[in-house]
DNA sequence: TCAAGCGTTTGACATTAATCAATTGAAGCG
DNA sequence: CGCTTCAATTGATTAATGTCAAACGCTTGA
């Protein structure tokens, strides 16, 4: 792998605190791959050669069963994914295809459980990001089960703002994922759009205007146990 | 903590690799508690004070927001819950309480923190759980996006039915929580019931029977990428 | 510039699931 | 035993969501 990468990688909670040198055996194994926009990644159900890590681009991660298909989650630079395939050596539950043109690094699996044994850091590192990504999951089930689709679309507007501090959100996605993502579908989502326009919100393509953080809120009613993205 | 506990606890994949000398010191500074039924064990916001292990008994996580309430899973013995939170010192997600009299035994976060970076075959082990629940809950979520309540309850009978291997399947637990699990009220749980009777599912009581095996997988379409509890 | 293609929106309708109210049934207790 | 209590069931109704078809509008490329 091309040196210049490292230090993306490196920057990652999951790789700054281990041994410098069991990072460049890593490493040495690894290589880097730019991706067009919407190729297949990895397919649910093969087995884990390599852990995944975005460094440009962004990556869907979805599932099927019965000729249907459901957005799971969509990852940014710079992160991993399909860590827990990785460390169990599973099969994956989700397959990955690129959004748009993306470079991504390839470790592979059988290095990181190595050097997991004899990297403490590296072991504290995973079980870290592990947890967050349980975590995340267990957060999205709540929002799933306690919330009507309206809420969830709230909500998710107000996630955005808080993570960007703008009141336009800028979905940077196609609408017909984020209802995939949200469990509706397209229909609904743009019928949900319009449900929220009492409470303030307006749409103009792929930006999103919340006329009003209080009012939205009001009706949210956001927990920091289900939105918040942090702990 | 008595000793006579300890060999329960040891058996756990959790703990059954890690040195003797560090288990010992996990357990002195553990204890055991016997709790009645339908006690509050730990309320979701709160910090993660205890890891908890089910010795005997069995618990619901449960999460409740803008005054309803979800069932997330049951813990039976012998297995561990908030592993999570515990590991990354972060508020509980989900609240617990016992369904049944129930002993528990409660281990020091903090310990289970401090021996995780002295202990590599412990941390691979908590690294090994939390990769697990994680997928749990993938499948999870796999399950209520992707299938109906009557699917979804086809499913989970032939899950029933894969682990104990009987035809007959004792619910052991209130119709209404089941129904919570599975994200349905318990109004259409009972009629989902019904629904599966022309696919030989019969119900009396708590005990469900299911009549033809391949019937009813003709109607549930089973994966592995989600029913396998194993992988 | 126009036409094609595709994602989005809209409306009508069907299906699914939730709600409300009433009844049944089973377990616990005096 | 009979009463109480609460879960489970049933039926009627409403609400939420999905489906289908058509129209719209933006982007792309000849």
């Amino acid at each position: 792998m091309p040196e210049s990468h490292h230090a993306d990688i490196r920057r990652l909670d999951l790789f700054a605190e281990m041994e410098e040198s069991n990072f460049k055996a890593l490493m040495r194994g690894s290589y880097v791959q730019n991706f067009p926009q919407r190729i297949e990644l990895i397919m649910e159900g093969e087995t884990s050669d390599f852990l995944h890590v975005v460094l440009s681009g962004s990556v869907d991660l979805y599932s099927c069963w019965n000729n249907q298909e459901t957005s799971m989650a969509t990852i940014r630079p710079v992160s991993t994914f399909i860590l827990a395939a990785t460390i169990k050596d599973a099969p994956y539950l989700m397959s990955a295809r690129t959004l748009e043109k993306s470079r991504i690094a390839l470790i592979p699996s059988q290095d990181v459980r190595a050097i997991f044994d004899t990297d403490a850091a590296f072991a504290r590192a995973i079980v870290n990001e592990l947890a967050q990504c349980y975590r995340t999951v267990v957060k999205n089930t709540k929002d799933l089960k306690l919330r009507s689709s309206l809420e969830r679309l709230a909500n998710y507007l107000l996630r955005q703002h808080n993570k960007t501090g703008s009141s336009v959100i800028d979905l940077s996605m196609e609408k017909r994922r984020l209802a995939s993502f949200l469990g509706m579908t397209p229909e609904n989502l743009s019928r949900a759009f319009k449900g929220l326009s009492p409470f303030g919100v307006t749409v103009s393509g792929s930006q999103i205007k919340i006329g009003d953080v209080e009012t939205l809120e009001a009706f949210a009613k956001p927990s920091v146990l289900i939105d918040n993205m942090q702990s």
